[in-house]
DNA sequence: AGTCCGCGCGCG
DNA sequence: AAAGCGCGCGCGGACT
């Protein structure tokens, strides 16, 4: 192959047409196109045709809907698909690119290319079609082929590469961006501009065709086309947006705001008297420490005669007694992360026109498979049913949330497996209540306190993924409140392992593999021994993350059903907006999807799923 | 002024 | 033999 491109790199275009019908039976079809490609690539051969009237570009959509995969790209004005406007439209075949002015063309003539018809090739897809989803007022891009997220599939990659990176790692061509942020609202556009945006398009089918041998190669083209059918869905959910009621969430900053400053002026008084630096003229504590610097508070501990490794929680709290500031300070913790993590600056990301929340979700988030999201994270906000009551439905609709219940224990017991776990999810039985069960030797039938079970969770949660007796005892006490020391936890952990023999012997084949694989068949390498945790949680963590995005596809693909969409989505949890008088009918189509979803992959066990609807998330 | 990193902490 | 995992964000502090 290596040599067929630097063969076609050599020749002419009309010299690749040439040898095209002369060797056509000797190369195949696919070959030679890309021969094609590859030389007038190379020698940055035209073949782009600029298009400004409404004929040319209708004559261009006659051809174009008979492709069968088309590259696909857009030069926008900016990034804001609601305030900003889409310039160019670049649609590239095997042989011909078309850049069609979007100032001279109304949008609905590319509709029958844009949706149904030929494969949409796209680098980052969630863009255009998000763009174009805006402007063109509900007309999805489909069906997608995403350069960029199927590139990340190959890769496990926690993150994604440009087109640059790319085309110059698997076709060897390096392409110009510096016209990337040129201006694309200038009335007329230089020819440079217009040659840089046709490249962009063009090296996309080839690309793909690349992408998608090492796919099979791999092994993983299930991954790959999970990922490009979710690419609609989650346009659909970033331009669907949330709202925010403003006031509820500034009473909630206020409030914390205040405690806040009082609690710091109680710090500040407490380390006077502590230390003999007293009051000053005005009476205030004349200290100065910034209470938001871990150093300085390590230092003035230290001082006080504390001496603590660090000042995080768990630390603060095993040394709540060993000075009266470190219950004051862990309070202002808490007050001063409300405050700058979700203060009054949250708010920036309500948009100014629609005045929901459009947040940045990132597909494949991280390297498990997860999907994360920013600008505003919506997947880290306060539990508090204050903070989530804030997130409000439009007039007259609800809010309608599901979520997998201990999803990642149930596709534990599947995966292992482990018999003694599955069984227990049969009967609908509460594991953490049977593990409490298993470890304290009572019989299954008698009750166990909530404690006892509350010591299970801790349990179940650490043990299934690899977690040693030390970790287990101190994680339980900060995240359950359950003391035990190391000793205790060492024989719990034996037990947990007798009871548990299928996630025992799980542990102990999995300790050597060089690669993971979610259900799906998603793989993540790993490597040395340091990895062997990551191990047992990738593919429990990527294959709820399949399960759940297969969820989604299922929304967006039996959207017809019930006039509703997604606004938000959490890693175990969908979040759906519905008008009222559909909300039955719209819980079981949420209901319907993610059984559905997770249950291509969770079959050997029951799926679970809780289900509310309010006016309110939380 | 802008950039980078570690710490700590919100969520699943 | 022993080993929880996965994110994004705000801050302080050090650097340019």
């Amino acid at each position: 192959m290596v040599c067929l491109r630097e063969k076609a790199a050599q020749h002419s275009f009309v010299r690749v047409q040439f040898i095209y019908r002369k060797q056509h039976d000797f190369y195949s079809h696919r070959v030679l196109i890309r021969m094609l490609l590859f030389a007038h690539v190379h020698h940055n051969q035209p073949l782009i045709q600029y298009i400004a009237d409404i004929e040319q570009a209708s004559i261009a959509v006659k051809k174009l809907v008979s492709e069968s995969e088309v590259g696909l790209d857009i030069e926008t004005t900016g990034l804001d698909p609601i305030l900003d406007k889409i310039r160019l439209v670049q649609i590239a075949t095997p042989l011909n690119t078309y850049v069609i002015d979007m100032y001279h063309v109304p949008i609905s003539v590319l509709n029958p290319v844009l949706t149904g018809g030929p494969i949409k090739v796209i680098h980052n897809a969630k863009f255009d079609a998000g763009f174009l989803y805006v402007v063109s007022e509900g007309v999805m891009v489909e069906p997608i082929f995403d350069t960029m997220i199927t590139d990340q599939v190959l890769h496990h990659r926690g993150y994604a590469r440009s087109l640059k990176d790319l085309s110059k790692e698997y076709l060897d061509i390096d392409l110009d961006k510096e016209k990337q942020t040129s201006d694309w609202g200038a009335e007329h556009l230089s020819e440079t501009q217009i040659q840089y945006a046709g490249q962009d398009a063009h090296v996309l089918l080839p690309l793909k065709h690349i992408l998608e041998e090492k796919a099979v190669e791999l092994q993983i083209i299930e991954v790959v086309n999970l990922e490009n059918r979710l690419v609609p869905a989650i346009c659909w959910m970033e331009r669907s947006g949330v709202n925010l009621d403003r006031n509820l969430w500034n009473k909630l900053v206020k409030s914390a705001e205040a405690k806040a400053t009082r609690l710091k002026e109680e710090l500040n008084l407490s380390v006077a008297e502590h230390t003999s630096l007293g009051l000053d003229l005005f009476g205030n504590a004349a200290v100065s420490i910034n209470w938001d610097s871990p150093a300085q508070v390590k230092k003035l501990l230290s001082d006080l005669g504390v001496e603590i490794e660090n000042t995080r929680h768990s630390t603060l709290e095993s040394n709540r007694g060993a000075h009266p500031v470190i219950a004051l300070l862990l309070d202002y913790r808490g007050a001063a992360k409300k405050v700058s993590t979700y203060g009054t600056d949250w708010e920036k990301h309500v948009h100014p026109t629609s005045h929901r929340i459009h947040a940045n979700w990132v597909q494949i988030g991280s390297a498990t498979g997860r999907m994360s999201c920013k600008n505003p994270n919506m997947q880290n906000l306060p539990r508090e049913a204050a903070y989530r009551n804030c997130f409000r439905a439009a007039p007259d609709c609800v809010l309608i949330k599901g979520d997998y219940e201990q999803i990642e224990l149930r596709l534990a017991a599947q995966i292992a497996p482990d018999a003694r776990m599955k069984k227990a999810f049969y009967e609908g039985r509460d594991l953490h209540s049977v593990t409490a069960s298993y470890l304290l030797g009572k019989p299954e039938t008698e009750a166990v306190t909530d404690s006892q079970r509350q010591m299970a969770k801790a349990v179940n949660f650490g043990l299934i993924f690899g977690m040693g007796a030390r970790g287990l005892s101190s994680y339980a006490q900060n995240n359950f409140r359950v003391r035990m020391d190391e000793t205790e936890a060492a024989k719990i952990r034996r037990r947990y392992f007798e009871a548990y023999s299928g996630i025992k012997n799980w542990h102990e084949s999995q300790s050597r593999k060089l690669e993971t694989r979610t259900i799906l068949g998603r793989h993540r390498i790993l490597e040395g021994e340091r990895d062997y945790t990551n191990r047992l949680n990738s593919p429990i963590q990527g294959s709820a993350a399949d399960g759940l995005k297969l969820a989604l596809i299922k929304l967006w693909e039996t959207r017809h059903r019930v006039n509703a969409y997604p606004v938000l989505t959490v890693h175990d949890e969908i979040v759906i907006e519905a008008p009222k008088e559909l909300a039955g009918k719209a819980t079981e189509w949420l209901k319907g999807c993610m059984e559905d979803g997770m249950g291509e992959f969770l079959q050997e066990v029951p799926v679970a799923i809780d289900i509310t609807a309010k006016e309110s998330w939380g």
